[in-house]
Formats: structure tokens, C-alpha cells, sequence
DNA sequence: GTCTATATGTTGATAGAC
DNA sequence: GTCTATCAACATATAGAC
């Protein structure tokens, strides 16, 4: 094979990928047809089924692509937050939790952009969440709550865990960048307005898991 | 038309929707086929289309069946607080719009769970959401945010919408019911454990707006 | 109101030529 | 690797008998 034709194919793969990871950020598995994917990727429809197998095998290649470097770089951000300071302040863990994730998204990538916009779908889906969500971000998400007890030693489990539940939600709506906020708001808010949603998002929730987490005693540690 | 067929017409027609919602609750409208609804609901699948028109058409009737009486126990329950101490506290305001939620989610009927759990999915969609929430839910979200300025005077509004945008966030999975938190937790919180979600969620919230919103210099009033 | 039958289009998937 | 051609299955929608 010559190089051209290798870096053609591959160029062709990544288009399909990059296609599909759009389309079913915007409308879901279902909402989504082979065809639109291969039209917006400007290739054969022939090709999904070449290079991907079925349509859930090209989900799941989409899903699984960008997967792994975000859990290195949140990984990373998470582990240099815990060996700056022992015990580490609650604001630094819920801004290494989400800081990352805001600069992806404020960034100027388009299909990191629709890849976060794809987890906020899956997030939210019952039967995918289950299959998708756990495997891949579990481990990730178990680290930062074990990071939680350390600076809320005196933190309630079950409220911890739900504590995280409502960080999840604001977070992959977020994700979803709806465009809804500007009408509600006439203008002064804008769901698009990314470096603002995170900017409030990291003092509000953590906030929110010190008033439900927190000992009584030292609760205006 | 006999008593007799008009209530079995009656009953039949209602089928279909609780079918619908259960269904479009779970997967969306397009992971559902107007099949799979009439074979839940035990009618012919020709009558969606003599009851309902197209498939969108039954979308529309399924989301409005719930929406106007929600709205109505909502209001009910935010002027109710508003009028018993003026100006209202946060937390009380916070759970005028969130308890009724919580009730319903909690009771035993299946069918405003569904439509819960549909709202979520609607909500986190930007193209069904910009046609189904906006108009829906908008006037009374307005008039919640307009409480909460009552007792934040100094909030930046920039910053209340976006309180506002992670309590939907937090609401909107909870709603999801994706009962995910259970594996996550290991046992020690569940995902359908409505009660404490809820219980949790209003300090959470509150903590929240009062952080990112609250002049500093009333910040630990 | 309900069902049978069917029109008409689209879907995911693949076999086979190049 | 890529494209043409085609398939069986399934979708929504409706006309017409009862």
C-alpha cells in the first residue's frame, strides 16, 4: 500500500468518525442515519460498514476514541491538586474535576466540543449511560470522590455520592450547550458563554457539597 | 355513541399516551416506533394515526397531557412561599421549586415518572428542548428567578441564571433516574432513592446560589 | 372506533466489480 | 479501499371494510 493511499484511508476513517461523533452528539443513536453520517463525511455509505462494522460498533469507536486521553489528562490535573497541599482545600478538587473539562470545552475544537456534547446524551440515557458511562469513567470519578473524603472527613457517604450526583448533572448539561439560557435570560446569560459557566460552576458546587457534607462543627471552616 | 364505547375509546386513547410517555421516556423519539407503543398499549397500530395524527403530533399531546397541571402545582407552591414571609428565604424558595417535583417523582405513579424522566430527556436535547421547554416551562422558571432576586438584591444577574442552570442540570438527572450512583456507590446511595436525592438537593442548590450570588458582604448571613 | 391491507419510503447491511 | 447495486426488514401513514 502506498503512503498516499494509507493516508487517504485513514483521512476517510477519521472523516466518518468525525462525522458520526457530531451527528450523534446532536441527535442521539437513534436520531442518526448511516447515510447522513457518510454524507456529512462526504464518503460512501459502504465505508461505515468497511471500516467500523455495524452502526453500535461505530458508536462505540466514536465513544472510545476520545475516552482515554480525557481520563489522562483529568487524571493528571486531579493527582497534581492532591500533592500541592495535604489536605487538599475543596474548591482545588472540584476545579481540578471540572477545570479541564471547561478548557476542552472553551477551546476551539470543534469535535472535542461534540464529543462533550456526546457524553452529556449518554449521560443522561439509561440504557446507554449503563453501558457506556461506567467503564469508562467510573474508576476516574471514584478517585475524586476518595478525594472529597479527605477534605470532608466527616462527610455523610450517601450525601457525598449525591453531592457528586448534582455536579454531574449541572456539568453534562453544560456539555450539552442548549442555547437555552439566552432565551431565558433575554441576553444577560449565554449557555455558549463557556469560561462564564465554569467560572460560577467550581464556587457553586463546591458550596453545595460543604453545605451537605460538612460537620456541623467546622462548617465555617 | 354508546356510554359503554365512549369509555372503552376513552380508555384505549389513554393507553396509547401512557404507552408513548413510558416509551419516549425511555428512548427517545426516535429510538421508539409507533409499533412498539401500540403493541405496549395492546391497540391496533393503526390508531395512533386515527387518534393523534403523525407520530410528532402524538409527541406533542404526550408532553402537553402533563405540562399546563405541573406548572399550575408549581405555582401554587412558590407563590404559597412567597406569600408566608416576605422577602422569602433562599431555601425556602429553592424548595417551593423543587419539592413538588420530589412529591411527584416519589409517589408511586408510574406515569408522572415517565413523564419526568421525558422532560429530562427533552430537556438535555438541544433541538426538542428549544421547541418543548421553552414554551412550556419558561414563564414559570422567569418567575422563580425573579423570587430569588427578592432575597439575592445583589446578585449579578449573569451569575443567578447560571445558578439556575445547574439546578436544572441536577434536577433534570435526577429525573433521568439512571440508576447509576448505585453501582457507583457500591450500595451506599441509589439512584431511585428519591427521597434523599431531594433532600439533599435543596441545602445543595441553596449553598450554591448563595455562593456565586451573595454580596460579600453579607456572604455568611 | 377499530381493524385489515397496503402504499411508499427508508433503514442497516453486504456481495461483488474495480 | 472504494464504489455500484441490491436486499430484506422495517418504518410511517392511510384507504376502505366492518
Amino acid at each position: 500500500m502506498s503512503e498516499k493511499s494509507r493516508t487517504e484511508a485513514h483521512s476517510r476513517r477519521d472523516k466518518i468518525l468525525d462525522a458520526a461523533e457530531a451527528l450523534f452528539a446532536e441527535r442521539g443513536y437513534d436520531g442518526v442515519t448511516l447515510r447522513q453520517i457518510a454524507a456529512l463525511a462526504a464518503v460512501d455509505v459502504a465505508l461505515t460498514n468497511y471500516h467500523f462494522g455495524t452502526k453500535k460498533d461505530l458508536f462505540t469507536t466514536v465513544f472510545h476514541r476520545r475516552a482515554a486521553i480525557l481520563n489522562k489528562v483529568r487524571d493528571e490535573a486531579l493527582t497534581a491538586c492532591l500533592n500541592t497541599k495535604v489536605p487538599a482545600m475543596l474548591e482545588d478538587i472540584v476545579e481540578a474535576y471540572l477545570r479541564p473539562l471547561g478548557e476542552i470545552q472553551a477551546s476551539a475544537d470543534k469535535g472535542w466540543k461534540h464529543y462533550l456534547s456526546l457524553v452529556a446524551w449518554v449521560n443522561n440515557s439509561t440504557e446507554w449511560g449503563r453501558e457506556f458511562m461506567t467503564d469508562n469513567f467510573n474508576p476516574f470519578v471514584s478517585k475524586f470522590i476518595d478525594a472529597l473524603k479527605t477534605t470532608l472527613p466527616n462527610a455523610d457517604e450517601q450525601a457525598l455520592y449525591w453531592g457528586y450526583h448534582y455536579m454531574s448533572g449541572a456539568l453534562t448539561l453544560t456539555f450539552a450547550d442548549t442555547r437555552r439560557l439566552d432565551t431565558l435570560s433575554g441576553g444577560k446569560a449565554s449557555s455558549s458563554d463557556i469560561t462564564v459557566g465554569y467560572k460560577h460552576m467550581i464556587p457553586f458546587i463546591a458550596a453545595g457539597f460543604r453545605a451537605i457534607c460538612d460537620d456541623p462543627d467546622n462548617s465555617n471552616s
